[in-house]
Formats: structure tokens, C-alpha cells, sequence
RNA sequence: GGCGACGUGGCGGAGUGGCUACGCAGCGGCCUGCAAAGCCGUCUACGCCGGUUCGAUUCCGGCCGUCGCCUCCA
């Protein structure tokens, strides 16, 4: 594969990536709090990672994607009691929510997918470390990080500590020593109906600290990519560096990439706002390809707009796409076309570029159409399958049912008797049972509707 | 208040110190009995004010506007 270059949060510009391990590259992303069914804007990082996977795999490495399913925090623990459930029951279901809505997209699952609730002792472990290295400290059953131990906390997301906002009137202030420190361990409070043991007494992890710990014992400290949603730059991804680097005198992750939020109108979308839309209900709406080509229709660091439009709009394109598949044949695309293949790739190549790389596929599309000969289809497979779009070049199960069949037949004959009014009535009726007819050359084709 | 991102044609959305992004929609044309699909053409932009430059949408400064984070957000 070409020189493949990202743009590196912790260096706030795009830097060359070369794996830490030649053929191999791990990358981890912080995935969804599991206290509700995720929304559209949580499936953005998902999109983008599992994208760049087989990115990455299209070039011949091996990679290994962890996405972690946070199932112990407060956010749960406040649902299952509005819902007067357990909260074990609460994310457990929600946590099989969002596997089976992520599954609906089609770009397979992550590598491993590792709970907080089932990492207790390679947490506990990690706060264990922290104490004893004396950046961390036990405080009535709490544990808290010593945030000035850390020389360079605050150098990911760029700000400075004596800046901060002091955080008054956070929960469990009065045990910090500094107000800037967050909790490692949290000990158990009334109305959690989950705690685990640890030698500082019953309770349960921290949000950040999880992260350090599943990361580390899945790919090992100093891993290639840490992935996940711009909102997490500060503090989660600020804690899980400073924890890492702390506990184990090396950075967690070589590049830190950020995916950009999904906006509602002019608000960011999130669960605490309210103002959601489900994924599997926008699935429902448009169509796992629209979807899948809405993300990529932005580059992956732009903020997007959530909206009708552009989803219809993507939904129109993956009817273009469908529409060329049918016009090429297999095998191997003309030479001609190979440089649009080509500057495809190395749009991909330049911070994952996919707006630019689908402006050269679509004039590969256009190229193709235009001939008057049928184009083999090599090129456009390979493109469209990086992006998990292949399917769309599949030759489908088109077959109209025999009635719509016979209703076809019978404006053929009306049409060579020249009854073009009763052809014209035929075809209405057809368009109202979802086909299209197509006439071509002497014959004609019946094509399926919108979906 | 602190830190940061962004303002591109009707819409979405890349990119660049000088050369058509691309897609959708519209309009005109080819094709068609008429359509559909496709193709061709067309409409054609870089928030405002300065500066640097032979030349800026692209670099610098200011302003206006939008948005994000500031310890529960992907």
C-alpha cells in the first residue's frame, strides 16, 4: 500500500503512519455507554473505524479492532432505576441492542468487543499500579488520580492545567486532594445494585480508567491507533493517556484519531439532550447502503449535519451505484480508467479521505456509462468493497413476481399493436406495484422500485 | 471566561497560491411512441474588511456568524 498519512490529534496535524509492528495494526475505539439503544450519531465512529479497517486490510495488514462497551456507570445505574430494573439486566439488553443494530450496518463486527463489567481485575490491577507509583490515592473507599503528577497531562487535548475549571460541586470533591483529580474508584453508593471487590473495598470503576486497562490488555500499551468521538478528547482520552503514561512510563496509543460530531440542526446530537434519532430507526428509514454512504460522504473529521436531505440524497447515489452495477460485466475494468481507481485509493491515503475518494469513483461510474461497450466491473468492486459497498454491485434477485411479469408481457403486446394508451395504463399499474419498466432496444427490463 | 473547529454555487460536500472537484436538484439537448435509466451541455461558489503577493477562495491579521469541549456525551 501506498504511504498512508493521519492526522494525529495528540499532534494536531497529519502525520505519516507506519504500523509499531511491520503487517500488523491495533487499534482501539471508545464504543457506546450501554443505558439506551445508541442513535445515529454513535454509529459515526463505528462507520468510520470499521471503514479504515478494511482500509488497512485492503493493504495487507493484519488488524485487530477492540471497540468496548462500557456497561458499569452512573448514566446506567440512573436508567434502571427510572425503569425499576437491574441495571446488570438494563445493559445487558442494551448492550444486545447495539450489537444487533451495529450488525444492520454490515461492516462485520470489531475484533473484540471487551465489557468494563468483565475487566474488574485488569483494572483493579491498574489502579493498584497507580497508587503504588503515587499518582493515585485512596480516599474513604474512592480512589482518585493525582492529576499534577502527571508533567504533561493536558498535552493531547491542549489545554493547561492551572486553566482548568475547577470543578466545584463535582461529586465527591471534599475527598480530593485537588478538584482537577477524577476517580479511578468509585466506592459503592445506595441505590448501585452492582459493586466488585477490591482492596479499597466494594465498589466500581471509574469512566476513564477502563479504557487503559482493556486497551492495554488487548493490544499492550503503545498500541497504533486510539480512536472515538471529538466530545471524548477531554477529559476521557486526556485520563486514559495520563493513566497509561503514569502507570506505565510509555503513551497508550501512537496516533490519536477523532471522528467529528453528527449535528442536529444546529445542535451536536446526544443522549443527554434528547434529541435523538435511533439508529435502527434510521436504518429502517434509508437503507443500511445510504447510510453507510452518508458517512462517507463528509471527511470523517468534519462536523455533519443529521438530516433528511442528506440521507435521501446518499439514498439516491446508492440507486446510481445499483443502476451502473447492472451496465458492467465481470472482469477486469479498462486500463483507462485504472488512474480514477488509483486517485480513489489515494484520496484513502490522505487522512482517509472519502468525499475526495468517492468524487473519483463517481467519475469512474460516469466513464463507465458513457461507453458503448459493457466495462468490466474489477475496478469499481475494489473500490466500493473498502467502503462495504460491494453489495451493491451483487447481481440481486431482480426477478419481478409473474404478475408483474405478465402485466409487462401485455404492454409489450400493446405497445406493438401501437396502443400506446393502453401501454402507458400497464405501466402505471406496475409503477404502483414498485417495478419500473424499461424499454431497451426491442425488448424491455423490469427494474425494483426504491426500496 | 479558557481551549479548539468551521464558514464554498439552490442543497450536500472535497480541494487548491494562478488550471472543471464530485454528487443531488433545476434548466436545455441526445435517446425513447411517451417515459425510465444513461449520456452531453448549462446555471457556478468560495462570510465581511484589511494585509502579503505579479496573482488569494487558498497565507497573515481583525471583525461577524455557527459549532464543540471545559470532568455523565461517539
Amino acid at each position: 500500500m501506498a504511504e498512508l498519512r493521519l492526522y494525529d490529534t495528540f499532534a494536531r496535524d497529519v502525520r505519516r503512519f507506519e504500523p509499531r509492528e511491520t503487517g500488523r495494526v491495533g487499534i482501539y475505539v471508545c464504543g457506546p455507554t450501554v443505558y439506551g439503544r445508541i442513535h445515529i450519531g454513535n454509529a459515526r465512529p463505528f462507520v468510520v473505524f470499521s471503514l479504515l479497517k478494511r482500509f488497512f486490510e485492503y493493504g495487507g495488514l493484519d488488524v485487530t479492532l477492540v471497540v468496548n462497551v462500557t456497561d458499569v456507570n452512573d448514566k446506567i445505574y440512573t436508567a434502571a432505576a427510572a425503569a425499576g430494573r437491574s441495571s446488570i439486566e438494563l445493559a445487558a439488553e442494551m448492550t444486545s441492542f447495539y450489537v444487533a443494530d451495529t450488525d444492520r450496518l454490515g461492516l462485520g463486527r470489531p475484533d473484540h468487543e471487551p465489557l468494563a463489567s468483565q475487566s474488574i481485575e485488569a483494572i483493579v490491577d491498574y489502579i493498584a499500579a497507580l497508587i503504588a507509583s503515587g499518582n493515585a490515592y485512596e480516599a474513604s473507599g474512592d480512589v482518585y488520580f493525582r492529576v499534577r503528577s502527571d508533567a504533561r497531562y493536558g498535552a493531547l487535548s491542549r489545554r493547561e492545567v492551572d486553566q482548568m475549571d475547577q470543578g466545584e460541586g463535582v461529586e465527591g470533591a471534599a475527598r480530593k486532594e485537588d478538584p482537577l483529580d477524577f476517580a479511578l474508584w468509585k466506592t459503592a453508593k445506595t441505590g448501585e445494585d452492582s459493586s466488585w471487590e477490591a482492596p479499597w473495598g466494594g465498589g466500581r470503576p471509574g469512566w476513564h480508567i477502563e479504557c487503559s486497562a482493556m486497551a492495554e490488555a488487548l493490544l499492550g500499551a503503545g498500541f497504533d491507533i486510539h480512536g472515538g468521538g471529538l466530545d471524548l478528547l477531554f477529559p476521557h482520552h486526556e485520563n486514559e493517556a495520563a493513566q497509561t503514561r503514569c502507570a506505565r512510563g510509555t503513551e497508550l496509543a501512537r496516533f490519536w484519531v477523532h471522528n467529528g460530531m453528527l449535528e442536529l440542526a444546529t445542535e451536536k446530537m446526544s443522549k443527554s439532550l434528547g434529541n435523538i434519532a435511533p439508529l435502527h430507526e434510521v436504518l429502517d428509514r434509508f437503507g443500511r447502503d445510504a447510510v453507510v454512504l452518508y458517512f462517507c460522504g463528509a471527511h470523517y473529521r468534519q462536523p455533519i449535519d443529521f438530516a433528511d436531505e442528506p440521507l435521501a440524497q446518499a439514498r439516491r447515489g446508492v440507486a446510481r451505484l445499483r443502476e451502473a452495477g447492472r451496465r458492467l460485466i465481470d472482469g477486469p475494468s479498462p486500463a483507462e480508467l485504472a488512474p480514477l481507481r488509483e486517485r480513489f485509493f489515494a484520496s484513502l491515503a490522505e487522512d482517509f479521505n472519502t468525499a475526495a475518494a468517492l468524487a473519483a469513483m463517481w467519475e469512474w461510474v460516469r466513464e463507465a456509462n458513457r461507453r458503448e461497450t459493457a466495462v468490466g466491473r474489477a475496478d469499481l468492486v475494489e473500490m466500493l468493497d473498502v467502503i462495504g459497498l460491494a453489495n451493491l454491485l451483487e447481481a440481486s434477485d431482480e426477478t419481478a413476481p409473474a404478475e408483474i411479469a405478465e402485466l409487462a408481457a401485455a404492454r409489450q403486446l400493446a405497445r406493438g399493436s401501437g396502443d400506446f394508451a393502453r401501454a402507458d395504463e400497464l405501466r402505471a399499474q406496475i409503477a404502483a406495484a414498485g417495478w419500473t419498466v424499461r424499454d431497451a432496444g426491442g425488448g424491455y427490463s423490469l427494474i425494483p422500485g426504491d426500496d
